[in-house]
RNA sequence: GCCGCUUUAGCUCAGUCGGCAGAGCGUUUCACUCGUAAUGAAAAGGUCGUGGGUUCGAUUCCCACAAGCGGCUCCA
């Protein structure tokens, strides 16, 4: 028999894992036992280390404010949080004083001391703590979460005790499953409370809000003040500054919440992506249609939106009623709506003449414009948004046919977001659950799910199930891209229904002349063309690719002399179809330079003497590189050569 | 929708313990004509988010609403 300090003296193991369980190191082991070191740098580690500093908060809640009762405290990413019930909500001062108090329990070196309890000790133990009692009530029955379980997940129930080292007493305990650091003085000083903010007890919106405090820990301060400048950097790719700060976008007040203008330079970029997008909806087999934004409520009954999603359209528009002096209706009126999604538009299309197994697949493509009345809360600079463009296609086929379909529509969509720059990306297959919301046959679901398991396998991309996350007509793939700093979006989405075909009865004639029922799949790429701006302007940072870019060329004279000379290779690059200009304020040439450097215009070409006798410009990239003397003709050639090819530039050509 | 915070010039932000507000950048004008990230000077610019209340007096205190931010819940 041993325990964890005499195995391992490296002060940088706080845990170990035994048999693969994670034990304390304070665990007594045996040399039958399989022993691993944790080490606190680990992801194991740095989950302890953060889970332990979500006790020191607890302890220094309940010091500072005895009646505050406890909810969970589990490590999250790069930090940890703990919920509290307490009559007043914490202030941001709050949490100078809690970060005082916390350092105090921090150096006190309290031991983490772990004692097993059964179900009624911990009930009498924690008589005063109802959110606990609760926990331990429902250990029993199936858990809510990964968050929860970290209280009462493991095989056994137990209670961690915090001791004073010097006095042997015990000053606080807390039921928590563990593991956790042997003691309070290994959490140091790499950690940080972050902000307050309301949870629902359980995550759910019945249960009552309880006061959430967010922390940050990390093994040490240097490696805090790393993430903190990770979030500084993350902060400065933020689209809602950069469309501030690049002019490309606003959200006028006077609108409305959610809706957003965009202004002329995120207007060039918006319609670069459309048209990009456009001419391979076009090359790959799609029509193009046009619906309108407002239906009557008929419409959406037939599809169910308005049985399933009333609350998050917004209301209708009652139109057309008359009434005789006596208040009797002596025309019926109708209720008008804003369309939530296009696919009920494009049902009818399909619908308006009868359609042909020779017809199939039909491919129906459109910048359909929607609204939906979001909560409040949730709406987020252009990700979330109550008005947008959804690039939206609905594709009939037939069942023979779907698999084929789908196979070439998710090479389709790759191959598409890959043209904008994105690379690195995963799949997550959303099913059904037991929930009552889906509708339809289990035969159709799980025909459906494994033909979309089987193209999504095919596809060798990485697939992450997602059970519960299926629309309620069918399941989909989504496409999650990676960022240039390492975030994932969910993206294009491609769903099967067999629902809405139903719905709206569409057929077509079958060679052998019966009637059958045609498969539908739902597919949008960018989502929301709002969001696909905004995700591309956080992966670019506002530094564009050239196609993209809403100026692609300045020329900046290094006197007013050499106007002309740059107004006339301007002139030639315009005739391409390059956005380029003259910039002939009377700023000085350094200024700017500064100016279109932090507008990150791709090419700034400069010329002064030596350029203008040699028929030549000087290129100054984004980085301050410079490429000087490139004769005109050349520097138009590779000026468009970057265009078309769709390469991001920042630096110098390497010739 | 819920909890908390915020809203002052076009932008970023100071400020007023209740007595009709200030900076930098930007804009306009003038001078300067310059070789790789800020030339100098002057001027204009604010119903202190909107509406109500308290007060002799409100940008400041209180209430409601709107918009924004951070979370929670939600996201066809």
């Amino acid at each position: 028999m041993a325990d964890g300090f005499s195995l391992f003296s490296d002060r940088s193991t706080v845990a170990m894992r035994v048999n693969g369980e994670l034990r304390d190191l304070a665990s007594e082991v045996t040399d039958r036992d399989a022993v691993e070191p944790v080490t606190i740098d680990s992801p194991d580690g740095l989950n302890i280390l953060r889970h332990s500093a979500a006790h020191v908060l607890a302890q220094a809640v309940q010091q500072v404010n005895p009646d505050a009762k406890l909810g969970i405290g589990p490590p999250i990413a790069d930090g940890f949080y703990y919920d509290f019930d307490v009559a007043e909500n914490f202030t941001p001062e709050d949490l100078k004083g809690l970060q005082k108090a916390m350092d105090r329990i921090i150096r006190q070196g309290q031991r983490f001391i772990r004692r097993v309890v059964t179900d009624d000790e911990a009930r009498a133990e924690l008589a005063e703590e109802p959110y606990k009692l609760e926990l331990i009530g429902l250990k029993s029955g199936s858990m809510g979460d990964d968050n929860e379980s970290v209280e009462v997940g493991g095989a056994e129930l137990t209670i961690y005790d915090n001791v004073d080292p010097k006095t042997g007493e015990t000053v606080w305990k807390d039921l928590c499953r563990g593991p956790h650091l042997p003691n309070t003085r290994m959490i140091g000083n790499g950690w940080s409370l972050t902000r307050v903010a309301a949870a629902y007890w359980r995550g759910s919106e019945k249960n009552p809000q309880l006061q959430r405090i967010y922390g940050t820990a990390w093994p040490t301060k240097d490696e805090m003040r790393a993430h903190q400048t990770r979030l500084e950097e993350a902060a400065k790719r933020d689209h809602r500054r950069l469309g501030q700060e690049l002019d490309l976008f606003s959200f006028p007040e006077e609108i409305g919440s959610g809706l957003a203008v965009f202004h002329p330079k995120g207007g060039i970029v918006r319609r670069q992506m459309e048209d990009y997008s456009r001419r391979r909806h076009e090359e790959s087999g799609y029509d193009f249609v046009y619906s309108p934004h407002i239906s009557k409520s008929n419409l959406f009954m037939t599809s169910g939106h308005l049985q399933w999603y009333a609350d998050a359209m917004y209301p209708p528009m009652s139109l057309d009623e008359e009434r005789d002096a006596a208040g009797n209706v002596t025309k019926q009126g109708a209720d008008y709506y804003l369309k939530p999604m296009n696919c009920p538009f494009h049902n009818l299309i399909y619908r308006a003449t009868s359609r042909s197994y020779r017809d199939l697949p039909l491919r129906l493509f459109e910048f359909g414009s929607v609204y939906r009345y979001e909560k409040s809360g949730t709406i987020h600079g252009l990700t979330r948004v109550r008005g947008m463009t959804q690039d939206d296609a609905h594709i009939y086929t037939t069942r023979d046919l779907m698999k084929a379909e789908l196979t070439s529509t998710l090479q389709f969509v790759l191959d598409l977001l890959r043209d904008y720059g994105l690379s690195d990306f995963y799949l997550e297959l959303s099913t059904r659950d037991e929930s009552e919301k889906f509708v339809g046959s289990d035969e159709l679901w799980d025909e459906a799910t494994n033909t979309l398991r089987e193209v999504a396998e095919a596809s060798q991309l990485e697939l992450v199930p997602d059970p519960g996350g299926a629309a309620f007509y069918g399941p989909k793939i989504s496409v999650q891209a990676r960022d240039a700093i390492g975030r994932t979006w969910q993206m294009s989405t491609i769903q099967l229904d067999f629902n809405l075909p139903e719905r709206f009865d569409l057929e077509y004639t079958a060679p052998d002349g019966t009637r059958q029922r045609p498969v539908m799949i739902h597919r949008a790429l960018f989502g929301s063309i709002e969001r696909f701006f905004a995700v591309l302007t956080e992966h670019y940072a506002g530094a564009f690719p050239v196609w993209l870019a809403p100026v692609q060329v300045v020329g900046i004279p290094v006197a007013e002399d050499y106007v002309d000379y740059l107004a006339d290779v301007v002139d030639q690059l315009q005739t391409y179809g390059v956005r380029a200009e003259v910039d002939r304020s009377d700023d000085r040439m350094q200024k700017k330079i500064r100016n279109h450097t932090k507008a990150k215009v791709p090419f700034q070409l400069i010329v002064g003497e030596e350029d203008r006798n040699a028929g030549a410009v000087s290129f100054r990239f984004r980085d301050g590189t410079q490429l000087n003397g490139v004769p005109v003709a050349d520097a138009v050639a590779r000026i468009r050569e970057s265009i078309r090819s769709h390469e991001q530039v920042v630096t110098s050509w390497a010739d």
